[in-house]
DNA sequence: ATGGTTGGTAGCCAA
């Protein structure tokens, strides 16, 4: 199964680029972030007319997540664990069945961003991001299929960056980022695309500012993580950097894996 | 060279 996490930068304004892709590449699943929107004004039905079930978690203006299935969803959780007085709608979850008999268990996520260092919001990415590892230690002790897709906000390494000197003493590259990335990894916790590939000069984010796309001055800001039971089944992970190039493109491209499930 | 695009909103706000 085919399953694709993607920050859209504001559904309403993305419905045609968004089910354009659909139509093209067809994914089992898509995490959405950033819709932007209340649920009543998710526009569930130009995806509901592609054959996607639609799960929401938004908010009004700014966050929100949104989970896509061609399969229907059951057991939709919405809120990250141990963030339960957070007014930011930044996770969900949903299991969704396989094409044979097995059963995946996804969380769309969208990170804060955090900047700028040394203020609330960055003391609040590294609070939610406690959170996360908190709740990923006990998806773990599971020993479940789970695939965490998302907008981490982390430029884990020099190598997920064009121009790394770029983002010194931005919050996406800060050692607290780098170092909560870091023990996600160390839970056990698998990077499906790098899992997959070790091609250098994969991003999932170019800023609409300074041309930084027709410059590549991108970084891989968006993954997915698997837990080891998730990891068994994967048969392939890529970026879809086509979209960035498209009219009226997000900042962010999608993240494609297939497990064989 | 504290920059300069986009989305959603009425906060120049967040990214």
């Amino acid at each position: 199964m085919l399953i694709a996490t993607w920050n859209v930068n504001g559904i309403r304004a993305r419905i045609e680029t968004v089910a354009a892709w659909l139509k093209d590449v067809q994914p089992d699943v898509l995490c959405m972030q950033e819709i932007k929107t209340v649920d009543e004004a998710f526009p569930r039905q130009p995806f509901e007319d592609l054959g996607y079930n639609v799960e929401t978690h938004g908010q009004k203006g700014f966050n929100g997540v949104a989970i896509l299935s061609k399969r229907p969803m059951e057991d939709v959780t919405r809120g990250l664990p141990g963030m339960e007085d957070d007014p930011q709608a930044r996770y969900m979850e949903a299991t969704i069945p396989g094409d044979h008999d097995g059963v995946v268990r996804v969380a769309s996520l969208y990170a804060p961003n955090g900047n700028p260092p040394g203020t609330e919001k960055f003391t609040y990415k590294l609070r939610w991001m406690e959170a996360f590892e908190a709740h990923m230690k006990a998806i773990l002790k599971l020993e479940e299929p789970f695939a965490a897709g998302g907008d981490y906000n982390i430029i884990p390494t020099p190598e997920d960056a064009e121009f790394p000197e770029h983002w010194e003493g931005d919050a996406l590259y800060s050692p607290e980022a780098r170092a909560a990335w870091r023990r996600l990894l160390n839970l056990g916790l698998v990077d499906a695309l790098r899992a997959w590939t070790s091609e250098p000069g994969l991003y999932t984010f170019w800023d609409y500012k300074g041309g930084a796309w027709q410059k590549n001055d991108g970084i891989r800001i968006d993954f997915f993580l698997l837990t080891p039971q998730a990891a068994d089944h994967l048969d392939g992970a890529r970026i879809d950097r086509r979209v960035r190039a498209w009219e009226k493109p997000s900042d962010h491209v999608p993240l494609l894996i297939s497990l064989d499930m």
